[in-house]
DNA sequence: GCTCCAATTGCAAACGATTTGCAATTGGCG
DNA sequence: CGCCAATTGCAAATCGTTTGCAATTGGAGC
């Protein structure tokens, strides 16, 4: 048994269908699968991830409507792997998501790092250079270890 | 007399070209003009910011087949604000150009933040999670001085 | 200097992610 | 059950970036 590599994992379904609906926004059947692959992912997941795992129940343009709308609402945060594409996660009510993550360069596997320790950092680099309301993105990019074996080019990582 | 913003602003041009022409490549008219530009601006430029200074110079396809041939000399480096548009810097010799920025969210401008504390962290990262080759990106982001007063939405920026 | 050819360029078309216009569809309130 | 604003699917548009190809050019060798 491999251990959950994301938190979130499980939300109640009827709960994130009341959160939406508090909002004053129709619930239509699109939305509702759009919501439940990325409750059943939990990690961060690509807006074509999420359009395959529907399965034609919902148009390409309509996940990133959609994508577009939770991130207003709140309910998911958006990351950036600087791949090109983007990446959703489903937020618990009151989280505001943020944290880093660690993505390997060969299998584009992600952990999720726990916890984030530079709001201090955050407040020092404020100070320094006179800015407000500084906050920052911050990834973490390596090799994992399933990969770290069987090497793509023969040579064998190291450090 | 502002203070100057960007580290590496001023690189002896004869040594660059004879860096350029070391790996034997051919130091064209618009590679020359290319390279003058990155050294003019000293900080992050963008593909279309190199290809309007040009003037014509240059066409946009031969800029971005530039950094990419650069990126691989190791002559640049590739930073990502999250805009969806790559920024590039020249980096002095024997530098890797590792370091971090700080983003006005309403104007863009660019402060670079001296120094990554993070080496001992990558190293945990690493540790905790069976990786290898650990490295980060870390950027910054809040409200500049300048735009702190005039605020665009009529509400004064806090913290 | 002049020749020659692989390296490089400009141009236009192709790309992949994301956005948008619009006519057809639908959720949820009355 | 009907209505209508909100939402959707579809196709076309947009934006940054890449690529094919024929024309151009730097610089090594004479
Ligand atoms: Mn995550
Ligand atoms: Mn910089
Ligand atoms: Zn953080
Ligand atoms: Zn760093």
């Amino acid at each position: 048994m491999k251990p959950r590599k994301h938190r979130r994992a499980r939300l109640d379904l009827p709960r994130i269908a009341e959160r939406f609906r508090k909002k004053a926004r129709k619930l239509t059947g699109p939305r509702r699968a759009i919501l439940v692959a990325l409750r059943e992912r939990g990690g961060p997941v690509t807006p074509r991830e999420i359009f395959r795992a529907l399965e034609g129940r919902c148009d390409l343009a309509t996940v990133y409507r959609s994508m577009h709308l939770l991130e207003t609402m709140g309910m998911v945060k958006r990351y950036d792997f600087g791949d090109g594409q983007a990446r959703f996660e489903l937020l618990e009510e009151g989280d505001d998501g943020h944290h880093h993550h660690l993505v390997c360069r060969r299998c584009a596997d992600v952990v999720e790092i726990e916890g984030c320790l530079m709001s201090d950092v955050d407040r020092q680099v404020a100070e320094a250079n006179g800015f407000k309301a500084v906050t920052h993105r911050l990834e973490f990019f390596g090799i994992c270890p399933e990969c770290q074996g069987s090497d793509s080019r023969g040579e064998n990582v190291t450090d």
